[in-house]
DNA sequence: CAATAAAACTAGAGCCAGTAGTTTTAGCTC
DNA sequence: GAGCTAAAACTACTGGCTCTAGTTTTATTG
């Protein structure tokens, strides 16, 4: 074939081609050759725009985060992890096919970046001292990639009834939304824990 | 060769040595090939004992499972979810290989069945309706999975400096304890805040 | 117009999971 | 103890995977 007329590829496209693969036919769709298929191209051909396999899950993650677009003006501190978090969650259950694969390394984009940046500066400007900051997000964080994944306790059991122990009746007849309600939870019972730390590092002022 | 005198396998060797496979070798390196190589044997002989790679996987997670040795008399039970969670997160962090692997699937294995009636029964036990135990375990679950993934922050930055924007040094110069930090304030923020919805849930006499 | 480099290709190496069929032998039945 | 069955190893192989090497065609540059 030769080289075409014009390029068949763009490094964007084989990214953006590759999402739409994962977000169908799930993450173990991912292979070059079936990417290269979707994109009417030979599997070797993707080499001349990325070096390796884990480049192309790379830049879908980058995709992913550059999708979450969080409004940086949002205040107080509180209302902007809340906002955080919510869009946090609601753009990994975009792509839950690539939950586990975003989950299992830290994302190293520029966005990312920039988003952390972001959330330091609001805590920061809320007084919080310098040496909290880290804690705090990752702390948030360790939650949200738990309810990302929706990790936890089993929805079906996919066993032999027998032998089980009695007791399990919550899990088993849990309702359709206990993601929502374990979130909702979580969220709630961490920002407002947060403000409490916040508050016992001020200046009591006893009068 | 055909068949030996007696068996150079069985069931559970295989899952031992899968599990010490991924371990020593990382996760990557769990091919039937080289789990047999190790075995002293040839890949397909496996599948006398099992029937697929992925119930390799099952049973290193019931394994590591098994390990967590809980002990159910703890009470109350705020400190027997405290027990709970830094049991989970010791055992998982003894693998830290395996756990991306075991947090992107819930394990169904008796055990953990076990280890959730149990922790249901000790909740019952404190007071707390029916239709809140299973959205407090789970969401406690989320802060652990995240926890044991350590996911969140990038820990070095791996990429060029310049382009980065500023205020980032809390994460930069985030000391090496960090998921400790993080992993006690989730902790103690969690289930003070368990126990400040049971509060508000007793039938409130105000004097 | 000639030289270079880009962008597709084919061929293939070395890995993987899993299947089919073979060989040897253990253990059971008569 | 003879003979049968089934267990437990094997070899050989299929189809898939990632990635490399080298080829062909063509766009672009000097």
């Amino acid at each position: 074939m030769g080289r075409p007329s014009r390029p068949l590829l763009t490094r964007d496209g084989i990214m953006e081609a590759a999402l739409a693969l994962v977000d169908e036919e799930g993450a173990e769709a991912l292979s070059t050759t079936r990417l290269a298929a979707r994109l009417g191209v030979k599997g070797p051909s993707l080499y001349n725009y990325v070096s390796s396999r884990a480049e192309i899950v790379d830049g879908i993650s980058e995709l992913i985060v550059a999708e979450m677009d969080l409004d940086p003006t949002i205040r107080p501190w509180t209302a902007a992890l809340d906002s955080w978090a919510r869009t946090y969650r609601a753009t990994f259950a975009a792509h839950p096919n690539m939950v586990p694969l975003l989950v299992t390394r830290p994302t190293r984009s520029i966005a990312a970046f920039q988003s952390y940046a972001n959330t330091l500066a609001v805590l920061r400007e809320a007084g919080w001292p310098e040496d909290r900051l880290a804690p705090i997000v990752q702390c948030l964080e360790y939650f949200l990639a738990g309810a990302a994944l929706d990790f936890g306790l089993p929805r079906e059991l996919s066993l032999p009834a027998e032998g089980l122990p009695p007791g399990l009746e919550p899990i088993l007849t849990a309702p359709p939304n206990l993601s929502d309600l374990a979130f909702e939870t979580g969220l709630t019972i961490l920002i407002r824990g947060f403000e409490e730390i916040l508050n016992s590092l001020r200046p009591q002022r006893h009068n």
